[in-house]
Parts: C-alpha cells; sequence; structure tokens
DNA sequence: GTCTATAGTCGGATAGAC
DNA sequence: GTCTATCCGACTATAGAC
C-alpha cells in the first residue's frame, strides 16, 4: 500500500506465459516461477505482504531479484500469482474426497452420509494438519482473512465448496431445511479443525508437544470426529 | 527484522514513567501514550508488525512521529507495549467471571460445574465477538500466533489461565482424569469460538451476514452452548 | 531469461529548538 | 513533552549488459 506510483507494467500477470511464442527447449523459466511462489508462499505467509520483501523472496528462490518482476510484473502481482497457487494445491488434496462424497449415493442414507461427513472431516484434518506443504498453506491463508486481498477472493472459491458438500450432507443426516442454525454449526466444525493450525503455539504448549506429527495428528482426527458425532446426536430435532 | 542496527535506547520501556521525577500537573503525556497504543493495536493488528509504519501509527494517534520513540523507545517496545495492553484489557473483562467459577462451590456438583462451563464460554463469545475492542485484541493476537514474538509470550499468560480452569471444571463433570484427550477437546471448543473471529471475512460470506451485531452473537452462543452440552454427553465414559 | 547497477522512495531513528 | 528537520539504510522497480 506504499508504492502506488509505476503499476503500469505486470501485463503478463501468472500463468499464460509462452502464449506468444512456443514452448522452447528449456524449462527454466517454469523452475524459477515455481521456485519463486514457494519461497514467496513462505515468506508472505510468516511476514505478511508488506512484511515480506522481494529481496527475501528472490534469495530464498534462489532467483534474482529482477526475475520477480520479469516472471510476475511485481510484487503484488505474485502475491495473487501465490494465492491462486494455494487455492489450486488445496483442491487437488480435497477435491476427490469432495467428489466421491457429492455423489447421490453418499447422502443416500443417514448412515452412508455420516461416513461421507468423517471421510471429509478427516480430509480436512489431514489436509490442513498434515503436510509442511499445509502448514504454509494455512498460515498464508490466515492472514488474508486479517487481511482480506484480492487474493482472499481466490482461495474463497474452494472454501465456498466444500462448506456447501458439507452443509447438504448435514442437511441430511439430521433431516431437517438449511437454515442459519445448521450453518453455523457446520462452522464451528471447521473452528474445531482450524485451531489447531491457527492458534498451533498455543495447542503446543498446552499439550507440551513440540510438533504436531502423526500420532498427534490421528488424537486431534479422533477427538473431533467424536465431537462431531456427538453435536449430530445431541441437536437432533 | 530489518533495521537492527541501533537498538541501544529503549531504556523506559512501557509503564514506570515518572519515576524520575514526581507525578506533575499536566497528564497530557499519559493521554499521548495512550492514543500511540489504541492506534498501534489497530495498526499492528491490520498490517503486522513489519507491516505497520510508525508514521501510520504517529498520524492515527494524534501524535507525533518522535513521541513513539520518547515514550516507549522504539518500534519494538510499542508493540510490546500493545501486548500487554491487550492481556490487561481482556483480562479485566473475563477475570470476573474467572474468578467466580475458580471457587471450590462452582465445582461441587457436576451441574453447578457444567453452570460454570456455559458461563465460561459464554463470556468469552461475548468478549470475543461483543466489541469493537475485542475485535482489536483478536487481530492483534492471531498475528502474535502466525509469527510469535516477545509479544506472545506476554498474552499466553491470560489464556493458560483460563485454560487451566475449564479442563479442571471439565474433568469435574466427566469425572475423569485430566489426560490429552480432554485437553484437546478443550482445544476444539476454544476453536469453535474463535473461528467466528478468525474466519470472519468467510462467516459473513457463509451466512450472508454484514456484521456479527448483538442477534448474531446470540445466535452463535446458543449454537456453541449446544455443541458443549453435546459434546459433554456424547463423549462420557 | 538472467544478471548487475542504480534510480527514486519510504522506513525508523535522531538532534536540537521550543 | 512536543515538535520540525534530517540522516541514512533498505525498499521496489527499472534499465540495459550479457
Amino acid at each position: 500500500m506504499k508504492r502506488e506510483k509505476a503499476l503500469k507494467p505486470a501485463a503478463n500477470a501468472t500463468s499464460s506465459r509462452g502464449d506468444t511464442e512456443p514452448r522452447r527447449r528449456s524449462d527454466r523459466g517454469a523452475e524459477t516461477r515455481a521456485q519463486l511462489i514457494a519461497a514467496a508462499l513462505e515468506i508472505f505467509g510468516r511476514l505478511g505482504y508488506e512484511g515480506a520483501t522481494t529481496r527475501q523472496i528472490a534469495k530464498a528462490a534462489d532467483a534474482n531479484l529482477a526475475a520477480i518482476v520479469y516472471h510476475f510484473g511485481s510484487k503484488e502481482a505474485l502475491h495473487l500469482a501465490v494465492a491462486e497457487h494455494v487455492a489450486k494445491s488445496i483442491l487437488a488434496r480435497i477435491g476427490p474426497t469432495l467428489a466421491s462424497i457429492s455423489t447421490p449415493e453418499a447422502t443416500a442414507t443417514p448412515e452412508a452420509a455420516r461416513a461421507a461427513l468423517h471421510s471429509l472431516v478427516g480430509t480436512m484434518v489431514d489436509v490442513l494438519l498434515g503436510s509442511a506443504d499445509a502448514e504454509r498453506w494455512a498460515r498464508f491463508i490466515v492472514r488474508e482473512q486479517l487481511q482480506p486481498n484480492a487474493a482472499f477472493d481466490v482461495i474463497y472459491g474452494f472454501m465456498e465448496n466444500a462448506m456447501s458438500t458439507a452443509l447438504h450432507i448435514a442437511t441430511v443426516i439430521l433431516d431437517t431445511p438449511e437454515d442459519d442454525e445448521i450453518r453455523l454449526r457446520t462452522l464451528t466444525v471447521l473452528g474445531q479443525v482450524l485451531v489447531f493450525r491457527v492458534a498451533q503455539t498455543l495447542v503446543l504448549r498446552r499439550m507440551k508437544w513440540t510438533a504436531i506429527g502423526d500420532t498427534e495428528r490421528a488424537m486431534i482426527k479422533q477427538v473431533i470426529l467424536q465431537n462431531l458425532d456427538a453435536i449430530l446426536e445431541g441437536t437432533k430435532p
């Protein structure tokens, strides 16, 4: 928000390069772009948009400072490219699960629906807590929430999708229409997963853990799924 | 992380001013300090430590740039002073509730314990969602989680307190020893509250709300307390 | 496509008048 | 205690050699 002078360049935003010329022999360019995005994801997530500097990012990506402008057009465009990358990556992870529980069969009976919901929540826990990648994604996303940017809109898309699916399944299980109450309840389930990412510093201290590994993740998943069942059971009409 | 040169000054950190001279007639100094802290809370919360600039803060506080160094010693010291202010403010709000449920009577019977837990969670919802101040506190705290600083330690203290109390009450209700499982479950309850602060952009969009006012807060509280009861009921040994 | 060098701007901190 | 003026390091973005 500080240097809003020459925002003229950009031109070639994020993807769709090589549209003027056929794909050439070397993919050095693509590699550099990928490295820049990976480094930017990490650094934007930790320091925020303003706190991150293009020098840091270039250095972490083992690329040249000018490469950022060359490949993305500006610091801001790089930020947006990272958001797109995150959205795509997460969708790639939960997409299969989402698809498998979006079939009519998955919600044919309350039992099947319950299994589908377990599957979705379990996948969310795994995706959010199960990889170093996810750690970076989550940090980046939470930053966007704190300071909603254009990048947030990019990310919102897939969240919308997952939440809608979960909501629909929940209405089947509880046999109720979709109303504010069940919408809120769906959000509280999301919160139970998110807290382990967002308040992780607090979580680690309280649990006297040093990290959330496989064992810890399994415990967390078990507790959340038990809660989910209890909530489904306890709030039946 | 950028300008680690002259970190020499500081000297007079945050409070305890006027120890060299008796409190004088005017409290202009105290007022300026308060305004600076208020402005810094808002701006650090929104932009993060690195993203915030002392010029912005001074301007928002209607104070002079040099006043920051004069009163706090440095940008970093101001940041820490804000953390202390936040911790104190929150404790002032939940302290009474915390005290009232820390008595032996409050956990004498499972019924009383359940009421105490409701009281604590309800207060948390009110504090976190019920005031414009809380919005700022939450933003600031979440930032600290993403990028733990010295300031985080300041804030952790009161969280520890509230969590321990909640945990103890839960063990009474469930009549189980304190173990990892119940610790995790306590954190999932915290998550249900936090999500409405942390992912508020998402919440507002999904609920098609424009803000979380009294009505919305009441709905949220009801849903979370119902969940809490369901969880307590559904996970009994 | 990648690099170095640099232009132009903005940052935190300081000095010293009042 | 508060202010203006200023230093100087670090920032983003650019130009142009390779």
